[in-house]
DNA sequence: GTAATCAGTTACCTAAAGGTGATCAGTTAC
DNA sequence: GTAACTGATCACCTTTAGGTAACTGATTAC
């Protein structure tokens, strides 16, 4: 894991910086979606993925790796391929993602008071 | 409602990050446990959080109101007094949060291996 | 008048996250 | 040989979050 030095946090906080570490950020919950759905490439999820770029990409692979939400091998072949799965760790951010997305249209209701569109059901 | 862009977002992911916004950065959660815990007048909150800072705590204090996380009244007295207190919507991030506790302690065994200090129960 | 308390605001600075574009090594097809 | 694909890395720049310290205005106590 990534430790990152949270020294304002409590014990009892720790768990939820690691948490927000995980999921957090602009790209990583975009790159995990794009390999639940079967995106297995380098190429191939960038492509996925309008306006990422493949530094960050890179960097977001690497922390995922660490944080065993996704495993990487390296296929020997003749234009060298990368294969990219999800963990079965990783699938069990669903039920923390639900939770955030439940969260966040009871909020945009609140906030908006229905003036907003609708929101896609979250499908992961 | 803090109206950050988020181009990058497909529409199913919108909430979600409404929610990390609005729970996100180094003290939120912090300011809200304190205010959730009791405390009410600017000082005292600003004291009961080490290292947070007058211009921060400002700052997300409105960030919060807007949010309606908490309410935020002028009691017209001597010293001026100023009462936040927490809304019935910011207990409803308790399951959320409780998650996000969740699957950070489970996260950090399985990263740490038990070798990691034991954390507290989160208590919100 | 002086100091101290309340609740902030202001200007300036630093550090981290993220964006941009070039480059690289290996391999294949032409 | 040249272009194109693979999976990246590198140096540099911008943007944003957050930190630092001074300051304001209103009021009370001395």
């Amino acid at each position: 894991m990534k430790k990152k030095e949270h020294k304002e946090c409590t014990s009892a906080l720790l768990p939820v910086r690691d948490t927000l570490d995980v999921i957090g950020g602009k790209w990583k919950l975009l790159i995990l979606i794009s390999v639940w759905e079967g995106n297995k490439h380098f190429r191939e999820i960038e492509r996925s993925i309008p306006k990422l770029s493949t530094k960050v990409l890179s960097k977001e692979l690497k922390d995922m790796e660490e944080n065993q939400l996704i495993t990487r091998t390296v296929l020997n072949g003749f234009p060298v391929r990368t294969e990219y799965k999800p963990t079965n760790h990783s699938k069990t951010l669903e039920k923390v993602i639900f939770e955030l997305h439940n969260w966040g249209v009871n909020h945009r209701k609140l906030i908006f008071g229905d003036k907003s569109e609708t929101v896609d059901p979250i499908r992961v």
